[in-house]
Parts: C-alpha cells; structure tokens; sequence
DNA sequence: AATTGTGAACCTCTTCACAGCT
DNA sequence: AGCTGTGAAGAGGTTCACAATT
C-alpha cells in the first residue's frame, strides 16, 4: 500500500470526530467545506485526504455523516477493540487509564506494567499491576497489540526493547527521548513539553 | 522576524534534552552528526535548523555543549520562568501539576481553575482551585502567560475565549477539538487520542 | 582531517482551479 | 447550481554536496 502522510491520518482523526458530533446533533450530511470550517483547514485539503482511500461522496450533495464516519472508523482501525498495555503507573499513567476518550475510541487497557516494588501486585481500576520482567507472558495472554509508555525517560528505552522482544510493534511514547526502534515497529511521542516550549518560543519572539 | 517552522522549533526543543543529557555526562563538544544520530535524523538537519538563528559551531571541532544548549535555551525562552494556569483539574490535569518535566523547563503551574463546584475552593498542591468566572482578576495577579486547558471537549472553546478576553495568548489544549482563536492568539494541541489511533492505523495496514 | 554553514536540488505536502457528476 | 474529485502548480521542508574554517 502507498504511503500515506502522517499529516493526512492525524486529520482523518480530526474528521472523525467532527463527523461523530454532527451525528449527535442529527446531520444527516455534511459538505467538505463545512468540516474544512470547523477545523480551520481548506476545503481541498480535506478532499483530498479522502481521495487517498477512494471516493465517499455525491458531487452536488456532499458526505453521508454516518456513511463517512464509518469509512474513516475502517481506514483507522477504530472498528474493532485494541488491547493496550501501559508501562508506568505514576501520575501520567493513572490518569491514562481513566482516560475516556481512548475508552470510547476501542483502546482499552488490558495490562498494567511497572518496576516499582511496592506498586507491582497492587490492584489499580481493577487491573493488577505487573513486573516488567513478565512482559512476554502476559503481553501474549492479554493478546497486547499497543504499548503506553509512561516511564521515567532514562528506562523508556530498554522498556519498549523488551516489548519489542515480546513482538509488540506500536508504541505511544511520553518519555522525552528519541527510541530507537526496527522499521517495522512504530513510536509516537506524545511530549507535552516540547509543545509548551513551543509557546515558550512564540510568546520570546515578540 | 522571518518564520520558522514548527517542526524546527521542535527539533530544538529535542536538542536541547539531547545537550542536557550529554552535560550530565561531562561532554564537552559534540557534531552535528552524534546529535543526529541520538535523535534519528540528519546532521544536514541539524546544521539547518541552527543555522535560521546564527552560528553556533567551530568547523572541525563542532559544538560546545553548554554554550549551545544555553543559545538554545534562550532561542526557546527557557531562560525565564513562566506563570502557568491550568483549568480543569480532573484526572489529566492533576497529573500534570505534578509533572516534573514541565517545572524543570521553567513551567510552573501558578493558578488552578475549574466550574465544577465541588472542587473549586480546595486546596491541590497547595493551589487554591478557582472559578473560571474569576479568570480575569486571578490571571492578571498570577501574571500568566501560559494556559494548560486540559476540561472537557465541549467547554474547552469557550474557556480558552475566557483566558483570551483577559489577555492570555498561549495555550496547550489537551481536548480533543479544534479550537478557533485570533491570528494573534497560539493554541497547540495535545491530543493523546489522535496518536493512538495512528498506531491503530499502522497495525490495520498489514 | 574533521566538521560546520549553506545554496541548490530534491522531495513532499498543500492549494488552486476546473472538469465532471448529481 | 452545487459540490466532489483530482491533475497541475505552488509552497515549504529536507537532503545533498561542497566551500570554508579550525
């Protein structure tokens, strides 16, 4: 399959959610030109990120909002359940669990994991937490598909290695450090505080 | 001031890490070419994103750790603290109080807000937790520049419109929407769900 | 000899603009 | 008439490759 641009599938995100509030409110469609607006981006942008995947719309009429959530809902993987394993039950961590937009998405945490003596075999949301020295073992029972990795960023990488050695290929990375990873394995980093220095950034410039 | 990207902007945001870690280790000078390799990309990379804002290496030689990460520092406004308010202190947003990464960049969280009336009032790591409708007078006493929105999506647009009208021009919004703001107004997005479902994109393509 | 700094080439993503369908 | 789908043009970001410097 060509190669789609990670700008492309961040936006189909965004589309999904949008198209799944104008179901709430009863639209029955929607004009490319309408989610253009409510996301701030131009109407050929959105056209053609659909066009990547095939045709979803009626020239004249515009999208079906049930009809093109499902499509994306497809294209993204969202209609099926994914186990999720989470690596680090510190603060960030805790909160991810209770988290609710992946709840409703189909992530769900299946699998709890950390270092800390005095946390592993503890009961936290109903899950047990778990040595990291068992990762193959229960990644495999638990059928883990994806990793949250919420540990300190001196460990983030011999943690996701000993996933990667388990055979788990995607990972979601809030450690502030570049992980080096085989081609076909996947990280995305969500780094809260690059985004803040960006605002750092802008607010000096002026 | 010409613009720069924000895919620069973050890049130095990561060579900064990258030189802290490398102080630690009593590095004195480093290329542009083990910076690169830390972090996965090009030296040309490297070079380029210094090269928007002056020169900062010694041919032959490459580049003394301090002085760099301090000229980056300065680039990225981490040579001042700054005030941070935070609204919404649910699960998320507590955690980020406590995030060690934001205070030893320079963030300090320095006012909590929310509307739920159960917990406006308390005491949270010693911040007193207020109303939103008191967002003016607290932001301008608090001096804060910075923003963390981190309240549900479908309030989330009307508290950043708060925080603008009393003069705030930074945010880090953690709610899954698109926010629209003044041309002078900068909201970056924080968006967990997003990166997720990347990742469940990527395993559906195989 | 090693490594920077940078114009030019290259590549990728976004926007334009319009033919084609409803 | 209204709106999609898309090839072509344009803009922007990355990599190359080499002269300049230590």
């Amino acid at each position: 399959m060509k190669k789609i641009s990670d700008s492309t599938i961040s936006r189909l995100s965004t589309y999904f959610r949008t198209l799944q509030r104008l179901i709430e409110q009863n639209r029955e469609t929607v004009s490319s030109d309408e989610i253009a607006e409510i996301n701030s981006i131009t109407s050929a942008q959105v056209r053609k990120d659909f066009s990547f995947f095939g045709t979803f719309g009626k020239r004249g009429l515009g999208y079906n909002t049930r009809d093109l959530k499902n499509a994306i809902g497809q294209i993204l993987g969202l209609d099926k359940k994914w186990n999720v394993a989470l690596a680090g039950v510190g603060n960030i961590g805790k909160a991810l669990i209770d988290y609710q937009e992946f709840k409703t998405q189909g992530f769900n945490f299946t699998a709890l994991f950390d270092i800390n003596l005095n946390i592993v075999g503890k009961t936290i949301k109903g899950l047990t937490v778990n040595h990291i020295d068992d990762v193959c073992r229960i990644t495999k029972n638990a059928n883990i598909e994806i990793a949250v990795i919420a540990v300190p960023a001196n460990v983030a990488q011999e943690v996701i290695d000993s996933f990667i050695s388990c055979g788990v290929k995607a990972f979601l990375n809030f450690a502030p450090i570049t992980i080096k990873v085989p081609k076909d394995v996947l990280v995305k980093n969500e780094n809260m505080s690059i985004e803040l220095e960006a605002l750092s950034y802008y607010l000096s410039q002026k």
